[in-house]
DNA sequence: CAGTGAGCGAGCTTCCGCTTGACTT
C-alpha cells in the first residue's frame, strides 16, 4: 500500500503526476466536486445563516468511497485539486467526506504539471483556505437561490419546466438586444466612389492605383454632379505618407479564444471543439483545455523556443509571456498548448489534426517576431472639387509570426487595403482611367454566432470556461434560443461608371441577411427576457455578476462574512419575487395585429400552450376562434397580419386516396401529409406544403410503406407487440413500446421469439 | 412524434461549476 494518497480533479492529470512522484504515491481523481447541495428546500437553511445542506452527488458515490477507503490505508493525503475558488472547495468537501481535520489536510497546489512543479508543491503543504471555501459557497448558494427562486415564478407566469439563471439569462437578454438592434436597423445607402489611375514606372510599365472618395453621397444627383466635375478635372498627387506598422502576435488560446478560432477556421461548435479538445488531453497531447490563463511555463517557453529556432532561425524568435486580460480569471492552469512542441502534427482522426494543429500553430507564433509592415497612404487632389482621393496600401517587410499563424475575425466583409502603391511623387499628375460609384448599404451589428457569444460573456465576466459550451447547449434545449440558417434576400445596387468622358449607369446584385450557423432568440425567449428585465432587471443586469465577484473576493479575503453579504442580496430579491409572484399577470407575449380583412375578426399573435401562434376570432357561445402554429423563422415581434392569415390555409384537402381523404398541414416536426390517421413528412427543399399535389403525395405515402417495410427484420404471429426492427442504431427489439438492445455478437435474423424474450428478461433483470 | 389552444387539477420542472463516460431507437 502507498504511503501517500494524492487527489486531483482530473484523471488524466492523476496518470502523469503519478510518473512523477514514483512508488509511495498513489495519485487519484476525485473526477470535479464529489459535493452538491441537495435539491430539497434549496439545500439551503435559509433561516439558520444560509447554512448548506450538502449530499454526495449520485454518480460521484463509487468515488467517494474508494478515496474514502484509500485515505484510511493511508498515512497521508494530499489535497491537489486546482487553486481556485472552487478548487479550494472541492479540497475542503474532500477534507469533510474523507475525515481529515482542515487544519491538518496537507492543501497542494501547482500551476503547470512538471516535475519540479509538483515536487515543489509537496514541499510546501498549506491548511485549506476557509475563506475562499466560503468565496464559493457563497457563489453556490447565491446561484442556487437565483435559479430556484426565479425558475418557477417563470412557471407560473409564462410556461412550466422554463428556467432562469445569473449566467444563461444574460446570455439570452444579449441576444434578444441584438436581435432587436438587428430588427430595427435602418439602413441607408450611400455612394462610395473609387477612382483607377494608370501610373507608368520608370520602366515604362502601367500599374493600376485604385483610390476612394473620403467622402460617400448620399443621392445619385449628388453622385451624378461630382462624376460630371471629374471629367474635366486634374488629379494630382499631394502627399505621399508611409509609415512602419508592426503587428504582434495573438497570446496563447485560452477555452473562449480555442472556441471562438475553431469556429471561424472550421466551423465548430463550442461543443465540438471541446470534445475534440478533451480527446486530445487525455491523449496526453495538449494541456488542460478549460482554462482562462494565457500563460506558458518555463519548460513550455524553453521548447517553443527551440522549435522555432530549429524550424526558422533566430530572426523569428521573440520570447515573452502574456498577461490576462479577461474579467474574473482565476488561472489555475496553464494557456492550452501542446505538451510536447516539437510534435508540430499528431496521428489520428482529421478533426483532432486540425485543432491541433491550430493549437500548435498558435502557440508558435506567440514566441515568435512581430510581422513588419509598411504602410502607405496618397491623397490626390482633384482640381476642381474640396473632396480628396485616398489610395491606402500595405506591403509585407518581414512575415515574421505571420509565417505560421494569422487570427481569423469575426467581421466577414473585412476589406483590407492591401494593394501595392507603385512609386509616387507629391506634385505628380495622374492619369484618370475610369472612376466608379457603386451603392452600399450600411449594415447591422452581426448576430451572434455560438462562439461570439462565448467571446462576450467572458468580457463581462459571465461563467467560467468549464460553462460556456453547457451554457450555450442549455439555452438551445430550454428553446429560447436557435441555431439556424438563413437564406437571405437577392438586393439590386445603383451604380454609375465614368471611364472616357462618359458616364453610363449600371446595376449588381448582393446577396442580404444571409446568415450561417447564427443564433436567434425564439418568442418563448424572447418573452421570458422581457418578463425578466421588468420584474428581475438587477438580476439580468450585464454587470450583476461582475459586482457579486467583487464581493465574493471580499469574502476570500476574509474581509466580508459570506452569509451576510448573501442575506444583503437575497433579502430584497426574496421580496421582489413575492411581489411578482402575487401582482403579475401571465406573460404570453400577446400582440394584436388588427382585424381579419374579410370577416373583421381580430387578430392576434401569443404564445400558447403548445408555442407560438396566431388566433383569429375570440371564444364566445356562438363563435369559436381558429388557431394556427407560427412558422419557423416567424416572430410574435414581427409577423404581419397578412402573413398571419396565410398560416391558416393549412391543413388544406388534397384529395381521396384509397378512399381516404389526404390532408397537407404543418406540425411540431415541419410539413407532413396525412392520410388515414398516419402521418408522412414531406421532403425538406423539396415539397412545399402550399403546392404539394395527390399525385405526389401519393409517391411519398408509397415510399414511407415500402421503408417500414424494410424496418422489419422479424415479426411473430404469436406476439404481435414483439418485432425485431432495424433503427437508427443497429438491429434492436421492440416490445410493448419499449425498445431493446440485441448483443453485437447475434445475427438479429437468427433470433426466435424466446430468444427476444430471454434478451428482454436479461435487460430488465440490469435494471 | 405531427391533430390541440381549458383553468376538476397530481406531481414534476429549475441554478452554476468542477469532472468524465454512458449510450441512445
Amino acid at each position: 500500500m502507498a504511503e501517500n494518497l494524492v487527489i486531483v480533479e482530473s484523471p488524466a492529470k492523476a496518470k502523469t503526476i503519478e510518473k512523477f512522484l514514483g512508488k509511495d504515491y498513489l495519485v487519484k481523481s476525485s473526477y470535479g466536486h464529489i459535493r452538491d447541495l441537495a435539491k430539497k428546500e434549496f439545500g439551503i437553511n435559509i433561516k439558520k445563516n444560509y447554512e448548506p445542506h450538502y449530499i454526495i452527488s449520485p454518480d460521484k458515490k463509487k468515488i467517494v468511497a474508494e478515496l474514502k477507503k484509500l485515505a484510511q490505508e493511508s498515512a497521508q493525503v494530499w489535497l491537489a485539486s486546482d487553486e481556485d475558488r472552487e478548487g479550494e472547495a472541492i479540497s475542503w468537501h474532500l477534507a469533510e467526506v474523507l475525515g481529515i481535520p482542515p487544519e491538518k489536510a496537507k492543501r497542494i497546489v501547482f500551476h503547470e504539471i512538471t516535475k519540479e512543479a509538483i515536487l515543489k508543491a509537496i514541499q510546501n503543504p498549506r491548511p485549506i483556505d476557509q475563506n475562499l471555501v466560503n468565496a464559493q459557497q457563497a457563489r453556490r448558494v447565491l446561484d442556487r437561490l437565483v435559479g430556484f427562486e426565479l425558475s418557477p415564478v417563470l412557471w407560473k407566469k409564462v410556461k412550466p419546466s422554463l428556467s432562469a439563471g445569473r449566467v444563461q439569462s444574460v446570455a439570452v437578454r444579449l441576444l434578444v438586444e441584438r436581435e432587436r438592434e438587428v430588427l430595427n436597423f435602418n439602413t441607408v445607402p450611400v455612394y462610395r466612389v473609387v477612382a483607377v489611375f494608370e501610373v507608368a514606372g520608370s520602366d515604362g510599365k502601367i500599374t493600376e492605383l485604385k483610390a476612394e472618395l473620403d467622402k460617400k453621397f448620399n443621392t445619385r444627383e449628388e453622385t451624378m454632379a461630382f462624376l460630371e466635375s471629374c471629367k474635366v478635372a486634374e488629379f494630382v498627387v499631394e502627399g505621399v505618407e508611409t509609415k512602419p506598422v508592426k503587428k504582434s502576435p495573438s497570446p496563447p488560446f485560452t477555452t473562449s479564444t480555442l472556441q471562438q478560432e475553431a469556429s471561424r477556421k472550421y466551423g465548430f461548435s463550442v461543443s465540438q471543439t471541446m470534445t475534440i479538445a478533451q480527446k486530445l488531453y487525455e491523449g496526453g497531447k495538449i494541456t488542460y483545455m478549460r482554462t482562462d490563463s494565457v500563460n506558458l511555463s518555463d519548460l513550455a517557453i524553453g521548447t517553443t523556443k527551440k522549435a522555432i529556432l530549429k524550424e526558422f532561425g533566430e530572426k523569428y524568435l521573440k520570447t515573452r509571456q502574456y498577461k490576462t486580460k479577461s474579467r474574473g480569471a482565476q488561472e489555475a492552469h496553464e494557456a492550452i498548448r501542446p505538451t510536447y512542441m516539437e510534435h508540430s502534427e499528431i496521428a489520428g482522426p482529421a478533426n483532432e489534426k486540425k485543432l491541433y494543429e491550430l493549437i500548435w500553430k498558435r502557440t508558435i507564433a506567440s514566441q515568435m517576431s512581430e510581422a513588419l509592415l509598411e504602410k502607405t497612404t496618397v491623397n490626390i487632389r482633384i482640381s476642381n472639387r474640396k473632396e480628396t482621393l485616398v489610395a491606402t496600401g500595405e506591403v509585407l517587410l518581414f512575415d515574421g509570426f505571420m509565417r505560421v499563424y494569422r487570427e481569423s475575425t469575426d467581421d466577414e466583409n473585412g476589406e483590407n487595403g492591401s494593394e501595392l502603391i507603385p512609386p509616387l511623387k507629391q506634385g505628380q499628375a495622374l492619369n484618370m482611367e475610369s472612376i466608379e460609384a457603386m451603392q452600399r448599404f450600411s449594415h447591422a451589428p452581426a448576430r451572434y454566432t455560438e462562439a461570439s457569444l462565448v467571446k462576450k460573456l467572458e468580457e463581462l465576466g459571465i461563467g467560467r470556461p468549464s460553462t460556456f459550451a453547457p451554457t450555450i447547449s442549455t439555452i438551445q434545449t430550454r428553446e429560447y434560443v436557435v441555431k439556424e440558417d438563413r437564406q437571405g434576400t437577392i438586393r439590386t445596387l445603383d451604380g454609375l461608371k465614368l471611364k472616357d468622358g462618359k458616364i453610363t449607369g449600371f446595376i449588381k446584385n448582393e446577396k442580404t441577411g444571409f446568415e450561417k450557423s447564427k443564433l436567434f432568440p425564439t418568442d418563448i425567449g424572447i418573452v421570458v427576457n422581457d418578463f425578466l428585465t421588468e420584474h428581475f432587471g438587477n438580476i439580468v443586469d450585464f454587470n450583476f455578476t461582475a459586482s457579486v465577484e467583487e464581493e465574493f473576493d471580499e469574502i476570500a479575503d476574509g474581509k466580508m462574512v459570506w452569509y451576510e453579504m448573501i442575506h444583503r442580496f437575497y433579502k430584497p430579491f426574496h421580496e421582489q419575487v413575492d411581489l411578482t409572484q402575487k401582482t403579475s399577470s401571465r406573460s404570453s407575449g400577446e400582440r394584436s395585429l388588427g382585424n381579419h380583412p374579410e370577416t373583421g375578426e381580430p387578430v392576434v399573435v401569443k404564445i400558447g400552450r403548445y408555442g407560438p401562434m396566431a388566433q383569429i376570432g375570440i371564444a364566445n357561445e356562438d363563435t369559436k376562434p381558429r388557431f394556427a402554429r407560427l412558422a419557423k423563422g416567424q416572430l410574435i415581434e414581427t409577423i404581419t397580419i397578412e402573413e398571419a392569415i396565410k398560416l391558416f390555409a393549412l391543413p388544406r384537402s388534397i384529395g381521396d386516396f384509397e378512399d381516404a381523404a389526404v390532408t397537407v398541414g404543418i406540425g411540431r416536426f415541419g410539413p407532413y401529409i396525412r392520410h388515414k390517421s398516419a402521418f408522412y413528412s414531406l421532403k425538406k427543399g423539396v415539397d412545399d406544403p402550399m403546392t404539394v399535389d395527390l399525385d405526389r403525395a401519393m409517391v411519398i405515402i408509397i415510399e414511407k410503406r415500402t421503408a417500414d417495410l424494410m424496418r422489419v427484420i422479424k415479426e411473430f404471429d404469436e406476439e404481435p407487440e414483439l418485432k425485431v426492427l432495424n433503427g437508427r442504431f443497429g438491429p434492436y427489439i421492440s416490445f410493448k413500446k419499449k425498445n431493446f438492445k440485441i448483443p453485437k455478437t447475434t445475427d438479429p435474423a437468427t433470433l426466435s421469439l424466446e430468444d427476444c424474450k430471454a434478451l428482454i428478461a436479461k435487460s430488465s433483470n440490469d435494471k
